[in-house]
RNA sequence: GUGGCCAUAGCUCAGUUGGCAGAGCACCGGGUUGUGAUCCCGGUUGUCGCGGGUUCGAGUCCCGUUGGCCACCCCA
């Protein structure tokens, strides 16, 4: 290792090997890229915890697994988002390759391409869960990283026939729509959240566009507004209310935008009477099935109805939502809405299609932030790695002896079982061990027919169990 | 892409005007009490993120670079 340095020959390029072995070799960084995580057991048992619970929830919902290739074909994102997107990608071409490919950074296009693809022959309607790693190439900070894990719940089609009234259509879409936000919701709920610690903000952009179009705004406008309202809490409330009344708003109704929320009960819809400053019936006509269906979920006091959301894309055509901590400090924690035209965009048959995208990275955060990420023997339970049971010897030759074949006879029997590494004979330090790794029950081997069972919760021992009959006895013990 | 702060043991951190690389916890071994604790003794752990520069001498000062945190931007 003291091998002198050549790097005065090799000049300055050279003279940065991270490796002191001397010779000069390519630059090497031992630290995770940027935005990466490394995940020890406690993190890998997090990320676990939580897919889990994304794919328990989406089952429980109704939702079908797919899932889709990691990288794809560059182009297949500018279809959607324009040529602008490039910078935020992590894109590539291989090595002699002609084709330019991009991790992927979000799953919708590949929904998509593949719903288009199979079309035909899909149930309608189909509905599609995936939970893995995408990709973005943004500076990480709070709540925001370079790889993360997301959910996307996509619920494609509707239950109606094609041929159905337009009123059925959107009693169908509605349904749709509820159906989503309560997928998303029921995950939360099993989280151990709560209406009190999470809301879920709603708009819906038929309302403004129908708004606007009253007013006889251009719809060459209507996305000027969205832009608008997106960058709302940017600005002062008064230039706010000065942009907006560009499109005919007045200061006391651009109050109503500024506070955003408008609080919903299926006994009191929106464009009730006392709403004076605002007509807001375009908003109750829009909102109105979504605030039955969602009713008929039990979900409605979850919601907020907030005139702000709009979302960036410019691909959602109908309900958009938000779900955000209530206390509003972190980033959303999940955001979809309703995208009509997109499937026909890749290529496929005109079709209706609502879902969402939930990041692992704010959920964890708030999660954690609330004591609501298990730990310790809970999360072992969760993800169904606790010990069964933690064999060790009392220290005498022949018990020493049977541990290993001990451990053999409980893994053959398809129990999670695990010994000492340590040369220590002393029972109190072995114990420790044993509650180190959570194990539910100790195996004190204590001759070599007879062993001690303690259970590691309760404190309570059998004595005198039969090595003979081991595996019986861990079974009942763990029952 | 822009800006601020930061990087020393596995973890949390100290390290004085530049002068021998440190503490606690953790981990490992031994001892005591046949039971997870307490206690006692001993021990391991360092490319001071990386590469240059200044200097007799750099963890410390300077430059660059990588990574982290935070804000802006963006947010599929």
């Amino acid at each position: 290792m003291s091998t002198p340095s050549n790097s005065d020959a090799k000049g300055p390029d050279h003279a940065r090997g991270a490796s002191s072995g001397g010779a000069s070799r390519p630059r090497v960084s031992f630290q995770a890229p940027k935005g990466t995580r490394d995940l020890y057991p406690a993190d890998a048992a997090k990320r676990r915890f939580i897919m889990e619970a994304w794919r328990s929830a989406s089952v429980r919902f109704g939702f079908e697994e797919i899932d889709g290739p990691t990288f794809e074909h560059l182009g297949l994102y500018t279809v959607k988002s324009g040529e602008g997107i490039v910078s935020e990608l992590f894109s590539f071409r291989r090595s002699g390759g002609e084709d330019d490919y991009a991790l992927r950074p979000e799953f919708t296009p590949t929904l998509a391409r593949m719903y288009a693809a199979m079309a035909r022959q899909l149930p309608r309607p189909t509905k599609w869960f995936m939970a893995g790693p995408f990709f973005r190439a943004e500076r990480p900070q709070r709540g925001r990283l370079r790889e993360f894990l997301q959910w996307n719940a996509d619920f494609i089609g509707l239950d109606v026939p094609d041929d159905a009234s337009e009123d059925a259509r959107m009693e169908a879409r509605a349904r749709a729509d509820a159906e989503v936000i309560s997928c998303c919701i029921g995950f939360l709920r099993e989280m151990g959240l709560d209406a009190s610690t999470i809301r879920v903000k709603v708009n819906h952009r038929h309302a403004l566009s129908r708004w606007l179009e009253s007013r006889s705004i251009p719809a060459s406008r209507h996305t000027e507004l969205f832009t608008l309202l997106d960058a709302k809490g940017k600005m002062k409330p008064e230039e706010f209310a000065q942009k907006l009344s560009a499109f005919g708003f007045t200061t006391q109704q651009a109050e109503i935008f500024q506070k955003g929320l408008i609080r919903v009960t299926i006994d009191n819809p929106p464009g009730a009477p006392t709403d004076e400053v605002l007509d807001l019936t375009f908003f109750s006509e829009a909102v109105a099935p979504l605030v039955r269906a969602l009713t008929a979920a039990g979900v409605l006091d979850w919601i907020d109805f907030d005139l702000s959301i709009v979302r960036g894309l410019a691909y959602y055509t109908g309900m958009v939502f938000e779900v955000h901590e209530a206390g509003g400090k972190e980033r959303a924690i999940a955001g979809g809405g309703r995208y009509d035209g997109l499937v026909e965009l890749f290529g496929g048959p005109p079709t209706p299609a609502v879902g969402f995208g939930m990041g692992d990275v704010v959920l964890s955060l708030v999660l954690e932030d609330r004591g609501l990420m298990p730990t310790g023997t809970a999360m072992l339970d969760r993800t169904g790695i606790r010990p069964d049971c933690f064999v060790i010897s009392n220290g005498t030759p022949e018990a020493g002896a049977q541990v290993a074949r001990v451990v053999a006879s409980l893994r053959s029997a398809g129990l999670h079982a695990r010994h000492s590494y340590k040369a220590t004979g002393n029972i109190g330090k072995l114990l420790k061990d044993a509650a180190a790794c959570g194990a539910r029950l100790a195996i004190i081997v204590e001759s070599d027919t007879r062993a001690t069972v303690k259970n590691l919760d309760s404190g309570a021992q059998q004595t005198d169990a039969s090595l003979a009959s081991i595996v019986e006895s861990v079974r009942a013990a763990i029952r």
